[in-house]
RNA sequence: GGGCGAAUAGCUCAGUCUGGUUCAGAGCGCCUGCCUUACACGCAGGAUGUCGGGGGUUCGAAUCCCUCUUCGCCCACCA
């Protein structure tokens, strides 16, 4: 039906086209699955708009497109649900970089013009990296791809947040927060993140006013003290109980501060006396309330020192007026010590600059009213993490979460739907739905918010946002809820809790209910692959050069549950050729087998290849028929539990060791014509290898759709993506197939270990003999031509060996195997072989018999374990007596221990 | 400071939950021989391991318990 297919499979000539004529049959909408089974639901995480495909990208999409193809194919109405992230910090300061280069900031621009700049950039750019998902065949159903600043979602963000505020959940206030000096911005607890860093702590004097003694005081951040507006000491702390309502006089800003007690302090750390900073630190400010102190933010947005400080501070960057508070200290000789410190110091996420705490006024949800439905829902066993300890991290997180501080002082983003009336008699505060252009209090003029939200604010929300909500839209009585997210486990609380937190709260039902958290894509060096470490592999480099296929193999292969995948950067060929060469084994097998069909092949009976009629199989057919059962059941299961690598592997021996290494070497004389019964041969091969590529297609969709739809007959729309799931059919086990055919393999085994350690030449044959009464017998009779051709066997006997010299072997069951090789062996090499494995089998034989005559081993074990451990001791020693009396055949001198085990090679 | 994970062949990892027929495995790399009419991105054969160290439980431990060492992750307002 079509053009020979070339040796060498060539992804590259194959992917693009089937990718688009996937689209073209629309068969990534759930519409499209034939029989509209229940709906199967994935939310990709939406990448950043700006962002170009990496690694991480690769594993996460990767696992998700193998859950969505396996369940598609199992008759699911399967949606994933693609989209993009408007990635507020990140976006914005992609696009400042950019005008810096022309010498501008967003502030030359204003905000209009800048927010337009950057709509225009994310237009221009026009997320590519959704385009770099489809060349890693990334099966989601792009015709409802969303962006989070769309305006449907932004209805929803809206709708979402008057909700909470008039339900009390959302509140403006005053308090410290994490503060990006670079990004301008304020941040929440999640994106500041905590990396332990070497530090100092200083421990400072602090002079009693009155002259009469100091205090000392330690500190991680010596500039904060310009901002102290109190020393506290805990209330029962004998040591100061004399000096509490006492004040002290700040050395360098010269000011006197009072000595508070507070139980927040703890008298065991340091001195026991606690500088307090209300400006700069969460506790501190805590204590500022409690005792009514006074706020003096040292500090500006750009983390340098303010007004507030010193004439000779201001305008110092933090570092620069640490040194120098230091330094006056020193001078002072009030710098009592230095000691290094090792402490967690939060870093911003996006700029990774470190983060300082600050007071000012944003907009928090209250988390705890969320969080409390979303840890009940983990409680009752209805959340399901995979691996189960990311439930653990999701309960702690929801135990002690924190309100959520969903204000940033950004540009790109939702802005915040509140609106202030400028009358300062009527000051209201609005929030609202739609746009406002007067108060609604008092008809006067209004400003809007400056903030934008959180981009976590939107993306929360997509589950259902994504679907059309707040509408009642038919999608989202289709597909919500979900049901399984997979994600990277750094956003375990940014995204994934708090979607489950929201879905509960305005859905009424989780989104998803099995979570799968994969690992980390890192280096040989288990470092996380990052563009500024360089360490980073390009997917798309990979797809060039090896195919999407070798990497999506090379990915899943590489992962098991709740482990990192660890890839060499600077080795592709040993991570991607794996993958390659199977591309490549599938193609030429199928390459064989379907030019071997004249036609479709003879239907084997149905679905299964197991209703074929049994006489007609060979014992190799039914063999094959068996593994191929017995793998639909492994790699089905391995995908269910998410242990994608074992599915994979499971194939992989199935296509590789069974399928092309055993069945079609065995088949060939049966296609070419030489022996009879070639159509039931075609047949089976046909089938097992269709019932293959499929159980692979999740996993490698492009090689395994490109073979399928050349099976004859295939009608021309017919895609493996919507193939049925092979069924596991009982009757096509056959644990006999599989032990007798085993044997045969074995003794092949055997044949060709013994042509290759005696050095017989590839195109010699040899005769066998074979001695025993075991189950092989049968076998080998069954499939002599088998043995024949796979080990170059011309004569197979059956019976007591004549000759003398040969190499020789035993099958697990007992069964000797001679190869005669007449005078072309050295015999006292022979000999000392021969020898070496008496005494290697004699020492098996005592270790054995030990064990037999151990009273407790035979008592307490189990009967089968002991009846099992009998039978080994009887074939070591049945083997013992052949080997004794090939020696003495051979005339190798009787005791086989001081001759044989000197030459053991 | 709390919590958790990992350590098995030169490399990357299965196997550990449910001790004893996968018990010492796979792929890559390495060695030997083969261009055998699907595939040299291949075929056949082969070598390599105190299953991180130590202790314990058990008839029996890579597997269960304790401990130590080394890496890694998450959480954390002791300044």
């Amino acid at each position: 039906m079509t053009a020979p297919l070339a040796p060498q499979y060539d992804p590259s000539d194959i992917e693009a086209p089937l990718y688009a004529w996937w689209q073209e049959r629309g068969l990534f909408r759930p519409e499209s699955v034939p029989g509209g089974g229940q709906p199967y639901v994935i939310m990709m995480p939406p990448p950043n708009v700006t962002a170009e495909l990496h690694a991480g990208h690769g594993l996460n999409n990767t696992v998700q497109d193998v859950l969505v193809r396996f369940e598609r194919m199992r008759g699911r109405r399967a949606l994933w649900l693609p989209g993009t992230d408007h990635a507020g910090i990140a976006t914005q300061n992609v696009v400042e970089r950019l005008l810096a280069r022309e010498g501008l900031t967003r502030f030359d621009l204003g905000r209009e013009a800048f927010v337009e700049r950057v709509w225009a950039y994310v237009q221009q750019t026009g997320a590519r990296i959704l385009e770099q998902l489809k060349a890693i065949g990334c099966s989601a159903d792009w015709s409802r791809t969303y962006f989070t600043l769309d305006e449907d979602l932004s209805r929803a963000v809206r709708e979402v947040f008057v909700r909470l505020y008039e339900d009390g959940l959302v509140y403006r206030g005053h308090y410290i927060i994490n503060w990006c000096p670079r990004c301008l911005t304020a941040l929440s607890n999640e994106e500041a993140e905590k990396e332990e860093t070497d530090g100092h702590i200083w421990h400072l004097r602090y002079p009693l006013a009155d002259g009469t003694g100091h205090v000392t005081v330690a500190t991680t951040r010596p500039e904060t003290m310009l901002g102290d507006t109190a020393v506290a000491v805990h209330p029962g702390d004998e040591r100061y109980a004399g000096l509490l309502g006492r004040e002290l006089r700040l050395p360098v800003v010269d000011r006197l501060v009072p000595i508070v007690g507070d139980e927040a302090v703890d008298p065991a750390f340091g001195s026991g006396a606690v500088k307090v900073t209300p400006a700069h630190d969460p506790t501190d400010f805590e204590i500022g309330k409690r005792h009514g102190l006074p706020s003096v933010d040292v500090m500006t947005p750009e983390a340098r020192m303010s007004l507030a400080a010193p004439e000779r501070f201001q305008g110092l960057d933090r570092y620069e007026a640490r040194k120098r508070v230091v330094r006056e200290f020193e001078e002072l000789g009030l710098l009592e010590k230095v000691e290094p410190h090792r402490h967690a110091v939060g870093h911003c996420y996006r700029c990774d600059t470190v983060v300082e705490p600050r007071l000012s006024e944003q907009w928090f949800v209250r988390m705890e009213p969320l969080a409390r439905p979303a840890l009940a829902r983990y409680r009752d066993g209805t959340l399901q993490f995979t691996p189960e300890r990311r439930g653990d991290d999701y309960e702690r997180w929801l135990v002690g979460i924190r309100d959520w501080c969903i204000s940033r002082q950004l540009w790109w983003g939702h802005r915040i739907p509140v609106w202030y009336c400028k009358d300062e008699g009527c000051a209201r505060v609005s929030v609202s739905r739609t746009d406002l252009q007067r108060c609604p209090g008092c008809g006067g003029a209004v400003r809007q918010d400056d903030d934008v939200l959180d981009t976590w604010f939107s993306s929360w929300l997509v589950p259902f946002s994504s679907l059309g909500w707040p509408e009642r839209t038919a999608d989202l009585a289709t597909y919500y809820p979900g049901h399984t997210l997979v994600s990277a486990p750094e956003i375990l609380f940014f995204w994934v809790a708090r979607m489950i937190m929201s879905g509960l709260h305005f859905m009424g039902e989780a989104p998803y209910t099995r979570m799968y958290l994969h690992g980390t894509v890192r280096d040989t060096r288990h470092r996380k692959m990052s563009k500024s470490l360089g360490n980073g592999i390009d997917p798309l480099e990979v797809v060039r050069r090896y195919g999407a296929d070798a990497l999506r193999y090379s990915l899943v292969a590489g992962m098991s549950v709740g482990t990192d995948v660890i890839l060499d950067p600077d080795d592709l060929e040993t991570s991607f050729g794996p993958g390659r060469n199977f591309a490549n084994k599938l193609w030429n097998a199928g390459r064989l087998i379907l030019s071997n069909l004249e036609g479709p092949p003879r239907p084997l009976g149905g679905d299964s290849p197991a209703v074929v009629r049994r006489e007609e199989l060979t014992l190799a057919d039914r063999w094959i028929i068996a593994r191929c059962e017995a793998t639909v059941r492994e790699a089905t299961d391995a995908y269910e539990r998410f242990r994608l690598n074992e599915a994979a592997a499971s194939v992989y021996r199935f296509i590789w060791s069974d399928l092309a290494d055993w069945y079609i070497e065995q088949i060939k004389p049966r296609l070419y014509g030489d022996a009879p019964g070639g159509d039931v041969a075609r047949a089976v091969a046909a089938q097992t290898f269709d019932v293959a590529l499929r159980l692979l297609h999740p996993v490698m969709p492009f090689v395994t759709e490109a073979l399928w739809r050349r099976f004859p007959d295939r009608p021309a729309e017919a895609s493996i993506s919507i193939a049925p799931w092979p069924r596991p059919d009982r009757r096509a086990e056959d644990a006999g197939a599989l032990r007798e055919f085993g044997l045969v393999q074995e003794l092949v085994g055997a044949v060709r270990a013994i042509r290759a350690e005696y050095g017989v030449q590839p195109g010699q044959a040899v005769r066998a003999v074979v001695t025993g009464d075991g189950a092989a017998r049968a076998a080998l009779e069954l499939e002599q031509a088998t043995v024949a051709r796979l080990a170059r066997v011309s004569e197979l006997v059956f019976g007591e060996p004549a000759e003398r010299v040969g190499g020789h072997a035993v099958l697990s069951d007992g069964t000797a195997v001679f190869v005669p090789l007449g005078d072309a062996i050295d015999v006292e090499r022979e000999c000392g072989r021969l020898g070496a494995e008496v005494e290697r089998l004699l020492r098996m034989v005592d270790g054995q018999e030990k064990k037999l005559a151990n009273e407790q081993f035979v008592s307490r074990a189990p009967a089968e374990v002991v009846e099992r451990e009998r039978q080994k001791l009887a074939a070591w020693r049945e083997q013992q007596v052949v080997l004794v009396d090939k020696r003495e055949r051979l005339g190798c001198g009787a005791a086989g221990r001081r001759d044989g085990g000197a030459d053991g090679r």
